[in-house]
DNA sequence: TGGTACGTTGGTATTTTTACCAATAATAAG
DNA sequence: CTTATTATTGGTAAAAATACCAACGTACCA
């Protein structure tokens, strides 16, 4: 059995890839290098918001960060994470297989 | 590009995952299927923490659950979700490898 | 030197997550 | 029927995550 101290440690990594503007931003980086302004561009939030989400995944070392010029450009450290989506996949269809008043779209339907 | 909207679906069921508990929860039912009182048995939180994580499990489609006699078993639905775990280990040896002040232990060290 | 573009950090309000206790519902056993 | 056993639900308090605005530092350019 996994111990409690080393799933508290792979769950700062998952808990990093939990939000959907963090995934966005790891699904563009898998290809490849991207300046801040050019994932800022992404999204409508305030820029401070998308830096701190930046921040939160170089933290946990899903991203890293160099300056070049005046940008600072962020690259996926571990692109196997995008594998995973895979699997993400296939929850959300056996999710709609069974019918199951799950998650999807928050509205209890069939996504 | 992904949509905000289908990364907000995959991000539930990420964050379904994110909890040092609901990992190991996870890992145990890949070896089969449990009955709550043993699952709950593995850990000192209050049996209606360890329920609600069961609950956060089962709302994201990640496990399923059947009642049987006065116990009720809970399921990997989606076994492939632990094949991600490799993953999380390569992040954090990378983290290691980059002598990164990092969040492996919550204590900036190389994990 | 002054101004401008770029990105991060500090502060704060709101929302979400988490954990416990107590109460409830459901089933089994005596 | 009554009492245990089993698991979930409701309520609440504390902690964490999120998003915005404002302020700041840094580098580049005129």
């Amino acid at each position: 059995m996994i111990t409690f101290e080393e799933a508290e440690i792979r769950s700062r990594i998952i808990k990093a890839m939990s939000h959907p503007v963090r995934l966005m931003i790891i699904e563009v980086l898998k290809e490849g290098e991207l300046s801040f302004s050019k994932i800022n561009g992404m999204f409508e939030s305030d820029k401070s918001t998308v830096s701190k989400h930046l921040l939160v995944l170089k933290e946990s070392g899903i991203v890293s960060s160099k300056k070049s010029g005046s940008d600072m450009i962020y690259k996926l450290e571990v692109p196997c994470i995008t594998d995973f989506f895979g699997c993400v996949t296939a929850v959300i269809e056996n999710n709609v297989k069974r019918q199951q008043v799950c998650l999807c779209g928050g509205r209890g339907i069939s996504c």
